[in-house]
DNA sequence: CAATTAATTCGAAATTTCTAGAATTATAGT
DNA sequence: ACTATAATTCTAGAAATTTCGAATTAATTG
């Protein structure tokens, strides 16, 4: 994963309401969640919580799957996964020099 | 480690400039680099240079010390290891489960 | 004390983000 | 076909971010 990916990903889970997002489906699994249930959880107006989770999809943190008239949200962990090692390796090459 | 203070953190970091400062800081080490050694480097003209350091002073992702006429940033470790527990703890619960 | 250096603050324009109601699309049920 | 449901797209205003030159502050040097 390279800089500006790295950047584009951490600026949409640096938005309280994108947060809550992801930290919902985390909790919901591996089977996801439906926007219907995120907005009836979160309360974020439909047209809001439709324009984060566009974000949010566009840089790879979750997947939407259409199952008829629904959409299930689900996380992609490997993504998060992915900035994860990115901030261990990138940023924290200091932190055993405690 | 508190939601919006995560979300704002990562919001910091979520700018191209600001992670490569952040980066640069951490190659630099403890003893930090100048604002001036930064914006040699990354060549970014010095307002726009000091107007993120603030803004990443201000969430706590770097420490900025006056040395007589320079200012020392020191990149704070502590602040992002608490950032990647808190994706682990909080983001990260059904990765087991893959 | 004038000049230089290091960095910030000011100010202002350009861009992006955020928000949410209204309209629209798509699918399902009666 | 009509209605209800799920979600998006449209639109537009408000707010925040980004950018950077110019002016300013603070500390050092000659």
């Amino acid at each position: 994963m390279e800089h500006d990916a790295v950047a584009a990903s951490l600026a949409e889970l640096g938005n309280s309401h994108r947060l809550a997002v992801f930290r919902f489906l985390v909790k919901a699994g591996h089977q996801g969640a439906s926007v219907g249930d995120i907005q009836k959880a979160l309360g974020i107006p439909a047209s809001t919580l439709s324009h984060h989770l566009a974000r949010m999809a566009k840089v790879g943190l979750i997947l939407q799957e259409k199952r008829s008239r629904t959409i299930i949200c689900i996380p992609e962990y490997q993504h998060l996964e992915s900035l994860i090692s990115f901030l261990r390796e990138e940023c924290c090459a200091g932190i055993s020099a405690r």
